[in-house]
DNA sequence: GTACTAGTACGAATAAACTCGAACTATAGA
DNA sequence: TCTATAGTTCGAGTTTATTCGTACTAGTAC
């Protein structure tokens, strides 16, 4: 495994990143759409854990290690990225999520704290 | 029209109001499931206006003027009930519906404003 | 009593979401 | 070039939501 935080810094400069997939525009983000995509389970999981425990660089679908079929973390990391929840960039072979924290803050005040306190069913 | 200030002011003491209809208890109050209900227009609507335009006293269905079926609308507010958003009392005829203000602001700070905040897709 | 009113319950049709397997693409490394 | 890897795309089955019409219930008013 490479030395991620070498590689994949995010603190570099926009310039030296991949481009990333199309999603929508901030001012485009809307509140109902992304209420709809945090009431999964699985995927406030992902957004938490983003926020939780990689703060400074994106993270890999299996980084999470998720017990499910690619497929499905393909859809669910795809319906984020198109609510505006998270941005993924194309690192050779491998598609990074991070969470859009500068545009998420800016639109919905508040809401990243709730997804940070959130604590799964299964828990206490 | 009665005058509903004087009938169901909401500073009245709670032996005088109708008993509330089944509910969760705050702590079961699941933030994916509250998600879940917001993610709808037609119910992030039904709670913006609750908590715009009547602060002092609890909304009859037929109060929101939506052109929906009657059976529509009893299913959307009985979603909001079943997922902690609101509480309703039967008061003679009428059900009528509160945010659970205090119960959404433990629980989840910031929510309410967000609510607050939202403008529907169709406004600017 | 009868009639009106505000809302529920049920059932069915349609639409959307979730889950997954299987086949595929594109990169990396030997 | 061959192989492994990380992920996508497609299609199908299943589940869940939405919408609505119709029939019903429970108060209210006369």
């Amino acid at each position: 495994m490479p030395n991620l935080a070498a590689t994949y810094r995010l603190d570099r400069e926009p310039d030296d990143l991949p481009e990333r997939l199309p999603e929508p525009a901030v001012e485009n983000i809307r509140l109902e759409r992304v209420m709809g995509v945090l009431a999964d389970p699985l995927r406030l999981t992902i957004v938490q854990r983003l926020l939780r425990e990689s703060e400074d660089f994106d993270q890999t679908c299996g980084w999470f290690g998720f017990d499910r079929p690619k497929s499905t973390l393909t859809h669910h990391f795809k319906a984020l990225r198109e609510a505006g929840v998270i941005t993924q960039r194309q690192y050779g072979l491998e598609r990074r999520s991070r969470v859009r924290l500068d545009d998420l803050g800016h639109r919905f005040p508040g809401l990243i704290d709730l997804v940070l306190a959130w604590s799964p069913a299964s828990e206490g």
